[in-house]
RNA sequence: GGGCGCGUAGCCUAGCCAGGAUAUGGCGCUAGCCUUCUAAGCUAGAAGCCAGGGGUUCGAAUCCCCUCGCGUCCGCCA
């Protein structure tokens, strides 16, 4: 990123808190120094906090000085002196607290959301931006996906979301697991199995069934399962170019089906990556034989293993033996992720895969394995050193229990959102009788959505979350039509009079223009956070925050019957509001109405 | 049995990585606010041994150790 002035001209053109935080930190810096602190002792308090917009913390630096906190802090009170970005600076027993000027923040925010639009919040790479691969959904083509899995997708393409406005060059992947037993399976009960009530325009909802079936019949047919297991077999190695013709045909149409949802939900990928390829390539074998190489992996009657009891792989547990191979020398799930993740690695800057929290031996084997092909040892000490980092996600579970496609305890997503849709429907025929019908239901698609992006990612993805219908379908405080109804407002306002070029931010005054204000400043830098975290559920507590902010701002501070000036200012801050809000939301993916 | 994760008011949840000043919000509950820019909104109130116990520290929801509870994995399945 370079020299740090070099840094700090390339934060300031995107967030407009940053000259603040800067010139805090320089002025402590400042007086730190002229008391003869080392620089390591400088700056472990000054963070946002609660009691003024910056505060530093006097304690571990005042001991080293040979000073009291207190005293500490008057110091550096009166060693900064006054400046022109802060209202006050001031002390509070051991605590040194920076106010920021109001004008000035306002002044240099509104003209950044103003001129910045709909990328303020993202940030352009300096030069040739990291090239990352995002893999997420990644589910097996065997049926309509359902809730428990839904936290992948919307985990997945929340956060892609906020790559791309990081400003990293994103490809989004969904791997799609041709190579499965299922698949085969499901193929042969199409052909084989005669009437099963199966009337459905989706494949993915029509083939569960003969999936279902077939299972059922392989469990009690022993020649059955032996004819489905030749099958397999065949399938893997592409013995049978009519059979392979058929599988394949079969997954695309369910894969098609499955997505349906998703593009409902506004969840892109911008490739899909085929399992099958990577065994037919010959990619695969090659990641065998040489796994077989090192000194890492065992045979077991044929059957290659990674051998988790080698001290440098040291993972306990009863079994220490992850097969790599069955003992035909065909290749398992596990290998063929290996292939997939060589192609990945090579191709870009950063691998990021968002998985369940079952799958956490098997991404903790495929790093380890990773790690053997590139350099020939493995270094599982922390996962800085892994080279694909995982985001992994605790189950949606029912109240009655774990979901099981196979025991009926299953919410497909197509259900949700069409309950979701229809409960958003019935409200709006309540609350805007007078609408046309077109409009309702386009208020209703996006409300009800909406709400069901926002209650799957506002919790942190490693809590567990047991799906309730009332709480999915939540429309009020904490939700997202909480939030769209803001936006709506402001729409509502705006599209009554345009707001004026010229107006002065100074006219901002009351505390809810001011609140409101500070939370519009600290967008971009909460996106550049959330980017490096991985924390995509922030972003919903800071659309609700600010939505918050905004319904406060409407109830005190009346804009279209205010004096001229003011209202002029005011809409200003209408529109910048309406305009950061609609970037939250889309950070969420989810669709910010002009009316509802 | 072992590995990993989670445990914050009746329910849901932020904060935990980088320890500091009265622990964040929501749902629900109680009491209010629509002749005024959409009340899917706003205001006020009650409600917490931050799972429990030790430790480190001037200071712990946050760091370390132990215990308990929940989830998940430990297939030549995916």
């Amino acid at each position: 990123m370079g020299t740090w002035p070099e840094f700090y001209k390339y934060m300031a053109k995107f967030d407009p808190l940053y000259i603040f935080e800067k010139e805090a930190k320089d002025q402590m810096r400042m007086v730190l120094n002229s008391l003869g602190a080392e620089e390591d002792l400088l700056l472990p308090g000054l963070k946002l906090h609660q009691h003024s917009d910056y505060a530093f913390v006097c304690f571990a630096t005042a001991g080293p000085l040979g000073m009291k906190p207190q005293e500490l802090a008057e110091k550096l009170v009166a060693g900064i002196g006054d400046n022109p970005l802060f209202e006050k600076i001031e002390n509070v027993g051991p605590y040194v607290n920076f106010y920021i000027d109001r004008k000035e923040l306002a002044l240099r925010t509104m003209e950044m959301v103003t001129r910045t639009k709909d990328r303020y919040g993202s940030f352009d790479m300096e030069g040739q931006p990291p090239k990352v691969i995002l893999e997420h959904t990644s589910a097996n083509p065997t049926g309509p996906l359902h809730v428990g899995r839904a936290r992948n997708p919307i985990i997945g393409d929340t956060m892609a979301r906020i790559l791309r406005k990081r400003g990293y060059d994103l490809d989004v992947q969904f791997y799609v697991d041709d190579m499965g037993k299922q698949l085969v399976i499901l193929t042969w009960g199409h052909e084989n199995i005669t009437g099963l009530d199966v009337e459905s325009d989706r494949a993915d909802h029509k083939f569960v069934k003969y999936y279902q079936e077939a299972n059922r019949l392989m469990e009690e047919d022993t020649s059955i399962n032996e004819e489905i297991n030749k099958l397999i077999s065949i399938y893997e190695e592409d013995g049978d170019a009519e059979i392979s013709k058929k599988v394949r045909k079969n997954c695309e149409d369910i894969l098609d089906g499955m997505l349906a949802p998703m593009r409902r939900l506004d969840v892109h990928y911008d490739s899909f990556a085929w399992e099958s390829k990577y065994v037919r390539d010959g990619s695969v074998k090659q990641v065998i034989d040489k796994l077989r190489a090192s000194e890492f992996t065992g045979e077991d009657e044929g059957a290659l293993f990674l051998d988790l009891s080698h001290e440098q792989l040291n993972k306990a547990g009863r079994e220490n033996k992850l097969f790599l191979t069955r003992s035909d020398g065909t290749s398992l799930y596990t290998t063929r992720d290996i292939g997939y993740h060589l192609e990945k690695l090579a191709n870009s800057n950063i691998a990021i895969n968002v998985l369940g929290e079952d799958h956490k031996l098997k991404a903790w084997a495929v790093n380890a394995c990773l790690q053997i092909l590139e350099k020939g040892s493995v270094d599982i000490s922390s996962c800085d050193s892994d080279p694909v980092e995982i985001l992994f996600y605790a189950f949606v579970s029912l109240p009655e229990g774990k979901m099981s496609t196979r025991k009926g305890h299953v919410v497909y997503m197509d259900d949700l959102i069409e309950e979701a849709v229809s409960r958003a429907l019935d409200e709006v025929e309540k609350k805007r009788p007078e609408l046309p019908d077109e409009i309702k239901h386009g208020i209703a698609e996006i409300v009800g959505v909406g709400a069901i992006r926002y209650n799957i990612i506002r919790v942190q993805a490693e809590k567990q979350m047991t799906f309730k219908w009332e709480e999915a379908m939540n429309f009020e405080g904490n939700s997202a039509p909480f939030i769209q109804y803001s936006h709506a407002r402001a729409s509502s306002i705006l599209r009554k009079t345009t707001p004026p070029e010229n107006f002065d931010p100074g006219l901002l005054v009351h505390d809810s223009e001011l609140d409101l204000i500070k939370t519009l400043a600290k967008f971009p830098s909460l996106i550049f956070k959330c980017a490096d975290d991985r924390t995509p559920h922030i972003i919903a507590s800071y659309a609700y925050e600010l939505a918050s902010l905004f319904n406060q701002f409407y109830r005190d501070c009346p804009v279209l019957s205010a004096e001229e000036d003011i209202m002029g200012s005011r809409l200003n801050l209408v529109k910048c509001s309406k305009m950061v809000l609609q970037n939250a939301l889309n950070t969420l993916g989810i669709v910010a109405p002009e009316e509802m």
